[in-house]
DNA sequence: TATTAGTCAATAAT
DNA sequence: ATTATTGACTAATA
């Protein structure tokens, strides 16, 4: 309903300028926020925005969800991550993320041989010049970065690390999130489009940092003025700390078996009769409210999975060859848990129950299995072997559903009828949601290009590609679109020679990108060795 | 009242 | 030191 439907140019142009050129000047902003935790935050209802967000100019955010155009999501939560990590900021690792596949290799074999018989996978297709130095790998390799989900998350988003990781992770499709959960997404585009936001980010890490240091410093005689605000806990450490509780209660966690069982059960079941609910409670010996919340919780976790299913599916097109086995990412719902035989009956053991494990290569998305998971692909099998072996299906067992034997089962939920954007708005037709492997782009870097934002490194002349483009390029919706929202471009991927190798090299390109970034920097940032 | 959506926050996992 | 997972809450809905 919130969707204007026409009209929208308008308001999205609106909008877009407050968000282009807001105040150039700084941002101020009262932050201060490291040292108390103080913050009485969850009040913040409707009301103002307290958030992190100065207040500036007049619109509130609320006032931008409403009106913002669709977003993609899943595009923004992804250039959200590369940005950060672009600029060192890096997510999860402390060090690069680059594989440490790759960084091994490279490291070893340049260090054997500087200049000549680097064999890594995609090290043939890179040009000449933008192949590492040795020097540029060891700083890289070694630099080292601190900020990340709760600077970003609690800055920008308002919002906790762990719903940030969780947000980052798995972003439900815009058409189906509500006002409130189309914020943190509409945030994060304004933090996209904003050309400060690394800077201001590293401020805020930086006056974190001496906020920090200020505290042990101070520390001397000044005790600690920092009020313990705790409730009244009273450190009665006179006996042991077994006293307190009540207060705190324990979190309950739930143990393989028992999830087992509740998983069990949700097959059969999604929605229990409280009677059974309490069956269950009784039979595991949980509390009722513990079996409600589970289901609750896993119904909604089991719902978003299918998303990005549903977001990657459709993105991925089926186009390219592309290698991708897909099916679907090794996690996929929280049956991760696999059997855990443990004794338990083997009943109904619904067979197979083979862990699967091992993404396909260089799995779409995440697939957890390598610590650094985006750009771990660079998975560095020394001879860079044509390796003529069928590379069809390496993964391992059939394709067929990896997990939980039966579960997809057809218990399936309600199911409400895929309504897709059917909403009336037809304009704004959101150029697809390209996975596209581009990179680049992302790097905000550059003051506000304007129109002609033309950019596009990289890309060259990948439009090539016959097919698609034709009218597409035309309609581009480059201006109020770009401003706002998703440039992206399509990825209209050149298939072409083995495209395995092409999508290494550029995974390579990217991890070089970012090393040469950060090598470049002059000194904001300090190299910890 | 039952459910869903969004989050928090403790604690697991890397 | 960070990021990921997940039981429990709080609103909002149906």
């Amino acid at each position: 309903a919130p969707d204007s439907p026409m009209s929208s140019s308008e308001s999205v142009k609106s909008l877009t300028e407050l968000v282009q050129q807001p105040c150039p000047p700084i941002e101020t902003n009262k932050d201060g926020k490291p040292p108390e935790p103080s913050d009485p935050p969850a009040s913040d209802s409707q009301p103002a925005t307290p958030l992190p967000l100065s207040g500036h100019s007049a619109l509130s955010i609320q006032e931008l969800v409403a009106m913002s155009p669709e977003l993609d999501t899943y595009g923004i939560t992804k250039r959200v991550k590369e940005v950060l990590t672009d600029n060192n900021l890096a997510f999860r690792a402390a060090s690069f993320s680059l594989g440490p596949c790759f960084r091994q290799a490279a490291l070893c074999q340049l260090r054997a041989a500087p200049r000549s018989a680097v064999r890594i996978d995609g090290w043939q297709e890179l040009q000449r010049d933008r192949r590492p130095s040795m020097a540029l790998l060891l700083r890289g390799s070694t630099a080292v970065c601190r900020p990340c989900q709760r600077l970003f998350g609690e800055t920008i988003l308002g919002l906790t690390q762990g719903s940030v990781s969780d947000l980052l992770a798995r972003p439900k499709p815009w058409h189906k999130l509500s006002l409130k959960g189309r914020e943190p997404f509409v945030r994060m585009q304004l933090w996209l489009n904003d050309p400060n936001n690394v800077e201001k980010l590293m401020d805020m890490k930086r006056m974190e940092k001496k906020a920090y240091m200020k505290r042990r410093h101070s520390s001397v005689s000044d005790s600690q003025p920092c009020e313990p605000p705790s409730v009244g806990v009273d450190y009665s450490q006179g006996a042991s700390p077994q006293p307190q509780h009540q207060l705190k209660k324990p979190r309950v966690v739930l143990a393989p078996e028992e999830k087992e069982a509740l998983k069990r059960a949700y097959q059969q079941k999604p929605y229990p009769s409280p009677k059974t609910i309490e069956e269950l409670a009784t039979q595991l010996n949980l509390k009722t409210s513990t079996v409600i919340n589970w289901f609750h919780n896993y119904r909604s976790r089991i719902r978003r999975e299918l998303f990005i299913e549903e977001i990657q599916a459709g993105s991925q097109g089926q186009a390219g060859a592309s290698d991708s086995p897909s099916a679907r990412s090794g996690r996929a719902a929280p049956s991760s848990e696999g059997d855990s035989c443990d004794g338990v009956e083997a009943t109904e053991g619904p067979g197979a129950a083979d862990a699967e494990e091992s993404g396909g290569p260089v799995a779409a998305a995440k697939s957890q299995g390598g610590p650094a998971a985006e750009v771990a692909a660079a998975p560095e099998e020394r001879e860079e072997a044509p390796r003529p072996a069928e590379k069809t299906e390496p993964p391992p067992s059939g394709t067929p559903t990896p997990d939980i034997a039966d579960d997809e089962g057809r218990p399936r939920a309600p199911r409400p009828p895929v309504e897709g954007p059917a909403d009336g708005s037809g304009p704004v037709p959101n150029p697809a949601a390209a996975p596209a492997a581009g990179e680049d782009a992302a790097t905000s870097a550059a003051p506000p290009g304007e129109g002609p934002c033309k950019a596009l490194a990289g890309a060259d002349r990948s439009s090539a590609l016959p097919s698609t483009s034709a009218p597409a390029a035309a309609r581009r919706a480059s201006s109020l679109q770009s401003l706002f929202g998703l440039p992206e471009a399509v990825g209209a991927r050149d298939s072409r020679d083995n495209p395995l190798r092409k999508k290494k090299a550029a995974n390579l390109n990217s991890i070089i990108h970012r090393l040469e970034k950060a090598a470049s920097r002059e000194e904001p940032i300090e190299w910890e060795f």
